[in-house]
DNA sequence: TTGAAAGCGATACCAT
DNA sequence: ATGGTATCGCTTTCAA
């Protein structure tokens, strides 16, 4: 078979023209005649014959390939956004390098030198110093993802502040409970962050005193479990644990269940994100939807888009919708609520 | 401040030498003057001066980067996967390209495309065909993981066969269990196919009747529930339901508890992989540990091996071993083992 | 010790 | 319509 050995000059050499017009040829631009179309294209055909990338690019100035930039891997909700983000990226026919900090001290260096290799990087709220994303961001367009970098970054990120208080007020006032858990680390995400400032700001406006600080803990279901049992070692159990995300929350509920509580009646738990699984434990989880892959998507079509055409670049915010999804572990009847 | 639009040809200008010199300084080769190797140092410390990738690759033939091609995301399985390879490879100063085939049917071409801008390409077992993997290895180095390609390529995987056959054997002999149902796809991947085939010949071996068709479900969480839910609706509840990994049985275990029923007095689940999160749930997971992130790095550090010396290549299959971790849902005493 | 120059593979401009 | 050639940024002989 013939493999990618083949240049541009040995195609050019058998159908017995410059290598110019193969290039024409391959790229259909330019005047080539129907006859030296045909030639070439039998060449190309018969050889198997593929331009090469590096080529390509050291001429065009451009790599054809994006970069994503994220702190860990950690279940559906990461696997998702790589999903929705290499879908994204592949229907464009940009390759996707991916470069995974956690826990390395010199990611600040290996994320400048994945610039040189891309046309644009995505990176995940929390991942690098805002002054990494600025010199980023001076080398090639980036476009922060959950989360918000610098000023003049663009960012995607979606809607955490105001669905977390309407979760919140829904269990203060609905449910009529106090005192209320938060478990989930504020300064290890700008998601976090926000929801935290959500939770924060539904006692406020009900006028009542603020809460306790959070249960700092990771965001996977074992650290939900831990944060579950810190919490019931206290003595007192908590009426409800508002967790920052959903496998925190369901590492809770494994927690609570292990201990022979039950959910909602003795103590109520809710989450963030509206995972698939949060449907299908019992009880159901009350969360907020957000779109994950959506977000992921939307987040390489604006990069893809300023790479295109830098021109178009705007540090626009784009904010997608969430909604809060009632079920059944924050105390209400299951309806007939998926 | 001094970024990337320096080339050597620019530093050489500066620092009053040729590019070929600067060439030489970088790379710490040939013979250069310590002067003059100073003065071109100064340019390009003063300059913040990179080579470029693309001239590099260009000139060397070289990309520096490998390709990890998997089927799609799920969960802690894949993190780990993408981690321990990423990591292995970012050691090396490679950079990572990933591409996500599920639900592509043009996946085959896309993975040929890559194998034109890496020097290597990791596959998940029963990714692509194998006659895409005989093309590929055709191109670049390829190194299968978790699962086997063809004859001539080289693979890293777990012992699945007959740590499946020890587990099963265990709820056979040691708990007296019969009619045990096997929830997994066979077909969908070569660990699944394996572990079914360790099933199957531990009934065997004790002269048994073979156990009843598989429950044919993905690997993810919910598809654990549903696996459940379709066993429980038969009516009679099965002794035992024998994941084909963790997050399946996790599922199951959400399901069957769901529905009233204790583990691991009224039905006994099993798991393979041991994520975190088994030795956490309530009661805790029996399962298989395989060295998830390991199998990665193994095969990374054997696809750079290679890449830096094709000489070296092999079609070895590199097989880690595995372990039967007993725990409390199969019905004994919950021990000291973590 | 250093520089000039020939590639590496493709594109695009300028002639013809 | 087609070919020749400079160019992209770097590495690597070959001379000097």
């Amino acid at each position: 078979m013939g493999n990618s050995r083949m240049t541009a000059r040995e195609i050019a050499r058998l159908a017995g023209v410059s290598v110019a017009t193969v290039s024409r040829v391959w790229n259909g631009v330019g005047q080539v005649s129907e006859e030296t179309r045909r030639r070439v294209l039998e060449a190309i055909e018969a050889h198997g014959y593929r331009p090469d990338h590096l080529g390509k690019a050291l001429a065009a100035g451009r790599h054809n390939a994006v970069g994503l930039v994220f702190p860990g891997l950690s279940g559906p909700y990461f696997s998702e956004l790589i999903q929705g983000f290499e879908s994204e990226a592949v229907q464009s026919r940009a390759s996707v390098h991916i470069l995974c900090t956690h826990l390395r001290e010199d990611s600040d260096d290996q994320v400048i030198e994945m610039a040189r290799r891309v046309d644009g990087i995505t990176v995940l709220g929390g991942t690098i110093s805002d002054d990494a994303v600025r010199r980023l961001a001076d080398m090639v367009p980036v476009v922060m993802l959950a989360g918000s970098g610098p000023d003049q970054v663009p960012a995607v990120r979606a809607e955490n502040t105001a669905a977390m208080a309407e979760l919140t007020r829904h269990l203060l006032v609905e449910h009529g409970l106090r005192n209320l858990a938060f478990v989930g680390n504020p300064d290890g995400s700008p998601d976090v962050s926000e929801r935290w400032a959500g939770f924060r700001a539904a006692h406020d406006e009900l006028g009542l005193p603020p809460p306790a600080p959070p249960i700092r803990v990771g965001l996977q279901q074992p650290d939900g479990v831990y944060a579950a049992e810190r919490l019931l070692e206290r003595g007192t159990v908590p009426p409800a644990i508002v967790c920052a995300n959903d496998e925190t929350a369901l590492g809770a509920l494994v927690g609570v269940l292990g201990r022979g509580l039950r959910v909602p009646r003795d103590v109520v738990i809710t989450g963030f994100d509206d995972v698939p699984m949060s449907a299908l434990v019992s009880p159901p989880l009350t969360t907020v939807r957000q779109p994950i892959r959506e977000l992921a998507a939307e987040a390489a079509r604006r990069l893809l888009t300023t790479v295109a055409d830098p021109a178009a670049a705007s540090p626009e915010h784009t904010v997608l919708p969430t909604t809060v999804v009632i079920r059944g572990s924050c105390g209400c009847p299951v309806g007939p609520n998926p």
